[in-house]
DNA sequence: AATCTGCATGTTGTCGACAATCCATAAGGT
DNA sequence: ACCTTATGGATTGTCGACAACATGCAGATT
């Protein structure tokens, strides 16, 4: 898979071809314009339009648009158009409480296979130095890794996938809330015991703090959600 | 949206055609192939030849097994060609056991948000019916109804939408084995007490049913599984 | 004034042709 | 004999043009 997150243009001096496909390399574009808020819920996607931006064909951003549309980001109405799915409260509350259920159901599975839970204290420290230095992007960054990580250790490719198209919706949420700066120190404080748990093989506490520490914890802008 | 399930054919006077676009027509038929086990895991998807095949165009052929590849049916290397994901014994236990937290999820939403689980009576019965009529068939239909019910219970369109995504390919493999017949009174009396327990909101007790439930219900035949 | 009808416009849906890429195979050099 | 390098075939990737469809507006009709 691509390594996420990573959009490579080169700029050296031979700039050759990238052999990545154009839908991908649109889809990248516009779900980035997406996950930042630059495109905001309920945004039509006009095909030529996006395709003259581009400098494109249509046929790739179809194939981009329904990309999208498999990440849940876009919605299509037939013979009407396209546009950034809105977000309703309802649906941030699902996309929550989905998350919480991979996360527990991640380390239900650590613990049961004996998976090894320390690479999780890199994220950790990463994100006590964020906390000391008070940057908030970087405490995300390092929050994802996390949680990432937790994923990853539970060895389990399709939640994984499941996880990552979650955490985009995740993404484009947090964009879209610009609400008081959060307690750093707190948030880093809050995830070594769950790593303390999970070497311990300390099922019950692990799956309480997982799920005390996923539930709950983002609060949207009411602002930016569509009504119904 | 259209009432699903329905394929409208009017054969009446004047016939109002149908308005579901061709990409979604080849998608049906492709993964009813592949639901089937007509098309094998493994198995290659030229584009050209599907196209003849149907007498469309490339266009929807394309954009239609994007669909599917959504669905985890089919994966594209590119420049190479498009194939029917092989089922690996590995998958085989990631669907499942993915299943099992959708399921667990849904229980534990029901209860704790009071939902009524009367409507999983309808299900039981059925399976009793066709445990009686020793209807294998039959049986497994009812008994998607009961999952699938349980899964609305939770109120929970996401969930659903996952949930859904991961049963298509339990219906690949349950097509793909060709096992000894499994017990019929046994698997419809396993569910009865699954919903005792939810009208009863009885929280450990449902959980541990359901879990019970789902793991390790379904073997999968080696020799249709790849071996990576 | 209200309603219906027909048309114009914008958007998506579909098509056929061409370009880019990869793979296997065979030719050529050492 | 072995390795390297063309070359051909097959498949997907991309493009530009045309068709189908839905919607809104203008005009006619009652």
């Amino acid at each position: 898979m691509t390594p996420s997150g990573m959009t490579a243009v080169p700029s050296d001096g031979m700039g050759p071809i990238e052999n990545v496909p154009l839908r991908v390399q649109v889809a990248d574009r516009i779900r980035t314009a997406i996950l930042s808020g630059r495109l905001k819920p309920g945004e039509p996607l006009v095909e030529t339009a996006l395709a003259e931006q581009m400098t494109v064909s249509r046929a790739p951003i179809r194939e981009a648009i329904q990309i999208l549309e498999n990440d849940g980001l876009v919605e299509t109405i037939a013979y009407k158009g396209k546009r950034v799915k809105p977000l309703t409260a309802r649906e941030v509350e699902e996309i929550y409480s989905l998350r919480e259920a991979y996360e527990v159901m991640a380390v239900r599975r650590i613990i049961e296979r004996g998976a090894d839970a320390s690479p999780l204290r890199g994220p950790c420290e990463d994100m006590n130095r964020a906390a000391a230095a008070d940057d908030l992007e970087a405490l995300t960054a390092a929050d994802e890794a996390f949680h990432r990580t937790l994923i990853q250790i539970a060895d389990h490719d399709l939640l994984l996938a499941s996880w990552r198209s979650l955490y985009l919706r995740i993404h484009q949420i947090m964009a879209l809330r610009m609400r008081r700066r959060p307690e750093l120190p707190q948030i880093a404080a809050n995830h070594p015991p769950i790593v303390d748990a999970l070497v311990a093989r300390d099922m019950d506490r692990a799956v309480k703090l997982i799920s005390d520490h996923t539930r709950n914890l983002e609060e949207i802008d009411p602002q930016t959600i569509a009504d119904t």
